[in-house]
DNA sequence: TGTACATCAGTGAACGCGCGTTCACTGATGTAC
DNA sequence: TGTACATCAGTGAACGCGCGTTCACTGATGTAC
């Protein structure tokens, strides 16, 4: 039986409480994410959640897949494109970091650590989103643009561009910080000054 | 009237709650901190601590300040000492890595954004640390090792150091790591390619 | 088209829980004389 | 040295709270005939 999009009682519960535990997350952080909460923000009695999540820990299991998917298709969008390898390489950290800025409270879920490992499809995404990464590095050296080994290439690039990402998020870096241009500026003197890091004795 | 370090009742119930607290937050995570669980690991009844802090908040910010001291203090003990500029500020990076390692829920406590601008005095540590690689820095641009621009040469440094760091703590690198002499390794790696990128056409 | 029925999303009361905080107290430690 | 007193760290009962979860229910939607 197909359901109407809009049409079952409240027309689409689930994603809606998605939507209300994002915001929350936004609000408030994880800790104070509650399903009760939830259910409230979703003008929706407080047991309603029951009949889409088994538990609060399914509703938050959904929320990092859906976080590390989103997460992939940001970097794997950056990748494609015109332009030298290291410049998709740039562009992929400089994806990275806009993420986060625009999805705080889903960056910072994503990394988490009581909620590793909670969910293989999360896994799965965070490995994509990581490949896109490798790829990257890999065509670099490929193509002569960077010397070294792939893993440890990618390895200071990601921890380069998270590092940033967090320091910006939640970091003394936010008090010094219009949010938008500058974030990118930085991001665009940290990515160069990685790529000259990547090609030693000049290209 | 001075008070014998181990005399009074308990002896130094305060030291022991924030010893306890530490222990907690390691097991545990900043969310599952409760002053009752507290005060059961100090073996002291649920309303004690009360005698040593006015609320729940009030140990937090003594958490959060005693450890913003001690990562202000392991970073000035690696900048000192012998070898080029440049490889002190390898030092420092290093020793930031490893606080977080060996520290992880005191690093993560640190930068927990609910906690932002809580206490003064943790924002003047944190101001020390952060003086620390920056006057690395500076040196490193007098003695002509590295060229650029100051202040993002050392947003670059501490966002790669800091982002290996989290990496390792909370991040897919855990999987995949032996503690120890791997992430060791890896921190020479990072600060390597980060070393190359601060002089670019070779020096 | 109508009617009887099945399904199932959402309701509201109720439960037990650990929490932060308050309070009157107890009893050990230190002080004045 | 002894005695009366003040101080104050720690106790245990009690409070009100929001939480996760369960449950019997209601009532709208869809289905069979």
């Amino acid at each position: 039986v197909a359901r109407p999009s809009d049409g079952y009682h409240h027309g689409d519960l689930r994603r809606a409480l998605l939507q209300a535990a994002f915001q929350v997350l936004d609000e408030s952080g994880l800790d104070r994410l509650s399903l009760r909460e939830v259910a409230r923000r979703a003008g929706v009695s407080h047991a309603a959640p029951y009949h889409h999540f088994a538990d609060k820990a399914a509703l938050v299991t959904a929320l990092v897949d859906a976080g590390f998917e989103q997460l992939a298709e940001s970097l794997s969008a950056a990748a494609s494109g015109p332009g030298t390898n290291l410049e998709r390489l740039g562009r992929i950290g400089g994806a990275y970091v806009s993420f986060a800025i625009e999805n705080p409270a889903t960056f910072r879920l994503l990394f988490r650590p009581e909620l590793r490992g909670t969910t293989p499809a999360a896994g799965d995404s965070g490995q994509a989103a990581y490949a896109v990464l490798l790829e990257a590095v890999r065509a670099c050296l490929a193509s002569r643009e960077a010397v070294g080994d792939s893993r440890a290439l990618s390895l200071t690039a990601w921890s380069t561009v998270h590092g940033l990402a967090t320091l910006l998020l939640d970091g003394p870096l936010h008090d010094h910080l219009a949010p938008g241009e500058l974030s990118d500026s930085l991001a665009r003197n940290v990515t160069s000054v990685l790529a000259v890091g990547f090609m030693p004795r000049g290209g």
